[in-house]
DNA sequence: GCAAATATAATGTACGTACATTTAATGTTG
DNA sequence: CAACATTAAATGTACGTACATTATATTTGC
């Protein structure tokens, strides 16, 4: 459905708006189905994106810094999230002993096997996740408006 | 930037996940400059488009119904946005009348003499935004793959 | 007219983001 | 080695999202 009938707001005031809230929108909405098809497991979309760095490194430990450095949000708070996982005891902290303020954080057997079973049960299918109607050259034609857009930088 | 050399990561399983990961990534990037053109002005996006929503019932009042209805996102919490404007004086709150469980909300002068500041300074400009270079062809096209993207609902 | 159902908003809880501050361990320098 | 600076993580606060529950007011149906 077209953006001007989702939003029921049948005129912008230019094709810039329109595509900025366009944008935010479809963001959105993807956000919602990736939660969802998490939520069956217990888990949010940060905290799969830690598992899968933890999984990386497994069975080396990953301190809070670098898990920072590897996620997409830097500003997000990894030890709050670290938190959760702990929790649920998906992963474990010790504080590292080669250099006390850090802490080794590593993935659990739990944690593995859970990430084993959304890969197993295709959680996050393109197709469930609406991407699955592009061609291979309208996903590259979507990647380089994105990127163009982040120019400026 | 291509999103690989913005997140440091050379390969992506496939062009699905490399997309979704854009979007993501760039409706983020989005997010942050927009609500830094607010930041100086003490407002955040979503209070941003509360007021706007007010001064176009304005000098009518919208109880928090009509605002969910008029908002992007539905579950957000348009009481405690209209919370914080009603702490900064932007809005008013005052029991309807005519039907004592709804609340008539009301932009004030000084939220519309805000908007009218905002939109003086061209605080959401496209060129500031990212979006200036664009084309309206590649606007369309973005447009159309986005809305694409949605079409599953 | 009154009890039950419904409508309307506010409140509570869990989680995440953004940003500042604090705590503790380690490095550095005189 | 002591004072200071730096590093690493945790904690605090404000805000927003998501979803459930609560508190009133109104409507409905007997």
């Amino acid at each position: 459905m077209r953006i001007e009938d989702e939003i029921k707001q049948p005129v912008f005031r230019n094709a810039y708006e329109k595509a900025i809230i366009n944008l935010t929108y479809t963001a959105g909405w993807l956000a919602v189905r990736q939660a969802g098809a998490f939520k069956p497991f217990g888990l949010t979309l940060p905290q799969f994106n830690l598992l899968r760095i933890l999984r990386g490194q497994h069975p080396r430990p990953a301190t809070v810094a670098l898990l920072i450095d590897r996620m997409l949000d830097k500003t997000s708070n990894a030890s709050r999230i670290v938190d959760r996982l702990e929790e649920k005891q998906l992963v474990t902290r010790t504080v590292c002993p080669a250099n006390r303020r850090a802490v080794d954080i590593r993935i659990t057997d739990a944690g593995l096997a859970l990430l084993t079973r959304l890969e197993t049960e295709d959680v996050l299918e393109p197709m469930r996740l609406g991407m699955g109607r592009f061609s291979e050259a309208e996903l590259q034609q979507l990647n380089d408006l994105l990127d163009k857009m982040r120019a400026s930088d």
